[in-house]
DNA sequence: CCCCATAAGTGACCGCGGTCAAGTTTATTT
DNA sequence: AAATAAACTTGACCGCGGTCACTTATGGGG
């Protein structure tokens, strides 16, 4: 590993990051043009690359940060007692993903970006999703709140499944009104949770 | 709706789609660059984009028809009497996503693209999975080889799911020696199917 | 304080998907 | 057969992500 990185690249790098950050908030994640955030910050395109490698690196590392957020809060919300709380503590980060499918696709994309590169917030934000869906199951099933039947980490993982594919079919029936994914969620929970 | 096209364009249509498909198989899908395909082909840029409307259109037309072959074949197919016998039918359907991502993530995006275009065969083939799934389990239930529990639109649903999930999970895993997708699916199958 | 190894930054350049006003071919009408 | 409308094709051009040989700034050792 390379020695500590010189205080003029941690500013360059937060710049980056910032107006990036703005551009994102102000007309969204698809208008993001890593030309502009260059030009903005005032740095050369090449700049931009060897901090973050490619445009999506950039974006995992914006997108990661605030998905890491909203996992925070539900590890800070009471555990759901119920396969329809579970979804409503889902609900946040699934309405934030719902907002482009360059998100969603980011997050699929890099969800198991398994070692290799440090600093992969993506990675470590589901890792820390499945763990925490572990313990809501674990805990449910000893209150026998959803059925004994089947181990929590395999629960789990199909959870994170049936999230991936209300999202991926909400995005198809883009136009007609259908149910936020969060709604869409309930029944597959319950035949999965419920015996 | 416009009036039939003209032999020439219909000439120029198969030229493309076939130049396409030699190319696909010999150098495989990433390879694919469209000025290849026209310059092959004979054609301009432009004819290829007023074909196909961008490179994604192409590639829906070729891998779709291929995902609607495999799906035929599960069709004709005896019907599975148990969970691993779903994942031996699937199988072949998902090598072959497994062999690239870019047509998981093409599947993905099309496979609701509801309406509006004819000519998605991609829709069409997803369509038909699902109703494939809907009759063996619904066949299954009747037999008494998988659970009563559970209507058969949801749980054909969530078969798709966890296609999807292994799918993904597959391409994250890349460079590890993980099973093989449908290996993977089996623990799913039979926890959602079984009571 | 100056040197200089190396970290950091630069910007001309490239690849490739996609556009569109203009040109050419085909079918239809008179 | 000539005129005309519509379908079809063309290729110069653009946008934007990404590269890399080169220049410039930084800070630890003499």
């Amino acid at each position: 590993m390379g020695r500590a990185p010189q205080k003029r690249r941690l500013e360059t790098r937060a710049k980056l990051l910032t107006v990036a950050a703005e551009i994102i908030d102000s007309h969204g994640v698809s208008a993001l043009r890593v030309e502009d955030v260059v030009a903005q910050a005032g740095v050369a395109k090449g700049t931009f690359f060897s901090h973050f490698g490619d445009k999506d690196g950039l974006l995992a590392v914006i997108l990661g940060a605030r998905v890491m957020r909203y996992i925070e809060d539900m590890e800070d919300a009471p555990a759901p007692s119920s396969p329809a709380e579970i979804a409503q503590r889902l609900a946040p980060l699934l309405d934030f993903i719902s907002q482009d499918r360059i998100i969603f696709d980011l997050l699929l994309r890099y969800s198991g970006t398994t070692g290799a590169e440090i600093e992969e917030v993506v990675t470590e934000g589901f890792l820390r999703q499945i763990a925490l869906f572990i313990r809501w199951i674990t805990n449910m099933q000893a209150k026998g709140q959803i059925s004994q039947n089947g181990n929590p980490e395999l629960l789990a993982e199909g959870i994170q499944g049936f999230l991936n594919h209300v999202l991926a079919t909400g995005f198809c029936m883009e136009h007609s009104n259908t149910p936020p994914p969060s709604k869409a969620l309930v029944p597959y929970l319950e035949q999965w949770l419920l015996k």
